[in-house]
RNA sequence: GCCGGAGUAGCUCAGUCGGUUAGAGCAGCGGAAUCAUAAUCCGCGUGUCGGGGGUUCGAGUCCCUCCUCCGGCACCA
């Protein structure tokens, strides 16, 4: 069924703005998807990166009296220092600002141009010339001025050259009718393919004069949008990302690309046809998400009371960062995050719960059996529930529900619990006759939170690494996620996983 | 305006092909237990499944209609 590679992208995270929780929340998705294909034993690639063109970026810049490239490699490190803090295990880290890119770029749309996808045209609007660049009807200010300047727009035309989406129209209709799963959720294939139904018009292929971008190779004085250059980020970055090496036959087309729901058409309309115009195949998936709101509202940095994601790493922990957006919010719709529901998580599920589950365990394997779990086979009552239990999470997560893979998860962790309290070991251990009992339910205990934290693995990787090795068991891969694939051992004893916080003041 | 979603317990939501007394988590109340990070477990819900109409032996689940909220409707990276 699978293929035996797995490619997953993020956008690349535009250098204009700071990293907040947004930029986070799809890294980490796309991170947990990268684990648990790694799991399975498949070849994966897990590109990220930063889009570093554009008039945003120049503005910037200008403002700062900086060059753009300066602005973007000061930025750029912001970005590429978020990865490893959230724990992500991306494969590569690509700069559109890259040379090896900015060339891959021009000869593939030097191959668009060749094969009679861009014209040379006349784009007319309301310019600014301290912008350098036209406004479209939203960005136009009140009085016909320009929202940054604040100086009246004057109406220009400029010649520059057109990418023949119009062409695409029919062969975009096919392909939202011949795979229905192209883009996911339903509700982002229905919205794209309602924009496609509407007719599609070309678009801008170049920008004259604004000179922080992809040169055109045919025509010097203008630089590619920058959308095109940045799309093509997920194409570029195999050709280079291993020195010496080629992996874009191994890994292209993509099979998964996780977007924001607002950059949807882009990644579903432009992109496909951008690729077909290339003769390049295109990824399997793409996948938009939902925003994270703060109280029903989209986040806003003035409220005050928004989710940073640094300040929650530095007291809890990236894993607890990880688990908390895809427990709260269902991936894929809009939901809301606070400071208060992160505490609540945190402390119901991830310290009493499952933190607590494993120090009980390993409590009683210490105090019962001096530290050595008891090699018998594990108590079939719990069969029922394990069954199955790994092909369905990764069946779920083949749909990239990592939310309802998580809660298939999390029932088996509060099944655990229940469990502790029918067998009641401590009553066990008093029994000498019930010796043979309490082996068994140890050894059930032990072994289903094994198997719970190789699933668990891709949300919390850092703890299913503390914990797997002190269990003895380091093996993750995902066959092992059965009870009774592996024999728990001597263990040895650990401090809290998930240790209580004092409650944040400010979290209130 | 057009198109697409959503409206289910105080809160957040699940309900696959229509079928037994509509579910989960959280919050609340009561209880048990003591292995454990005083962590866990058990019990407790008179919900007009947004309103109305229809199809059906039977509808939260299909059809019509109305109301409310949200999103999309082109160059914003």
């Amino acid at each position: 069924m699978a293929r035996s590679t797995f490619y997953v992208t993020t956008p690349i995270y535009y250098v204009n703005a700071a990293p907040h929780l947004g930029h986070a929340y799809t890294t980490i998705a796309a991170d947990v998807l990268a684990r648990h294909h790694r799991q399975r034993g498949q070849d994966v690639f897990f590109l990220t990166g930063t889009d570093e063109h554009g008039e945003p970026v120049k503005l910037a810049a200008e403002r700062e009296g900086v060059t753009p490239g300066e602005l973007a490699d000061r930025n750029y490190e912001r970005f590429q220092a978020l990865a490893p803090r959230l724990g992500a295990s991306n494969d590569f880290f690509i700069r559109t600002s890259d040379p090896r890119h900015v060339a891959k770029v021009q000869e593939v749309l030097t191959r668009v141009k060749d094969n009679g996808h861009a014209y040379e045209g006349v784009y007319e609007g309301w310019y600014c010339p301290r912008c350098a660049d036209f406004k479209t009807e939203r960005e136009i200010a009140e009085g016909n001025t320009c929202p940054i300047h604040k100086i009246e727009l004057t109406w220009e035309s400029e010649h520059n050259w057109f990418f023949r989406l119009s062409a695409f129209q029919e062969p975009l209709e096919r392909l939202f009718a011949d795979r229905p799963d192209f883009v996911q959720p339903r509700v982002r294939f229905n919205e794209a393919l309602s924009f496609i139904d509407g007719g599609l018009q070309d678009v801008s292929l170049s920008r004259r004069g604004l000179g922080w971008g992809v040169p055109v190779p045919w025509d010097p004085e203008q630089v590619f949008y920058v959308w095109w250059d940045a799309l093509l980020n997920y194409y570029t970055a195999l050709s280079f990302a291993r020195p010496g090496e080629d992996l874009t036959d191994r890994f292209w087309p993509a099979n998964l690309q996780l977007v924001g729901k607002d950059i949807l058409k882009f990644h579903t309309v432009y992109w496909p046809a951008l690729l077909m115009a290339a003769d390049l195949p295109l990824p399997d998936h793409v996948f938009a998400h939902g925003f994270l709101l703060m109280d029903g509202e989209k986040m806003s940095k003035s409220l005050g009371n928004v989710l940073d994601p640094f300040e929650v790493i530095e007291r809890f922990g990236s894993d607890a960062l990880r688990f908390y957006l895809f427990r709260d919010v269902s991936f894929g719709q809009d939901g809301s995050v606070s400071p208060a529901a992160f505490e609540q998580r945190y402390e119901s599920e991830l310290a009493n719960e499952y933190g607590n589950l494993a120090s009980r365990t390993l409590a009683m394997i210490g105090r019962y059996r001096d530290g050595v779990a008891p090699d018998v086979r594990h108590d079939p009552g719990v069969d029922a529930d394990f069954d199955g239990l790994s092909s369905r999470v990764a069946e779920l997560l083949d749909g990239a529900e990592l939310t309802q893979a998580l809660e298939e998860i999390w029932h088996r962790v509060r099944r655990l619990n229940r469990y502790v309290e029918e067998r009641a070991p401590w009553k066990l251990a008093k029994d000498e006759a019930a010796a043979g009992e309490l082996d068994i339910v140890l050894a059930t205990l032990v072994e289903g939170l094994r198997v719970l934290t190789v699933l668990l693995q891709p949300w919390l990787p850092a703890t299913a690494e503390q914990l797997l090795a002190a269990l003895g068991t380091p093996d993750d891969a995902l066959e092992t996620a059965q009870l009774g694939a592996r024999r728990v051992g001597a263990v040895d004893m650990i401090e809290p996983l998930f240790p209580k916080q004092p409650t944040d003041p400010a979290a209130a």
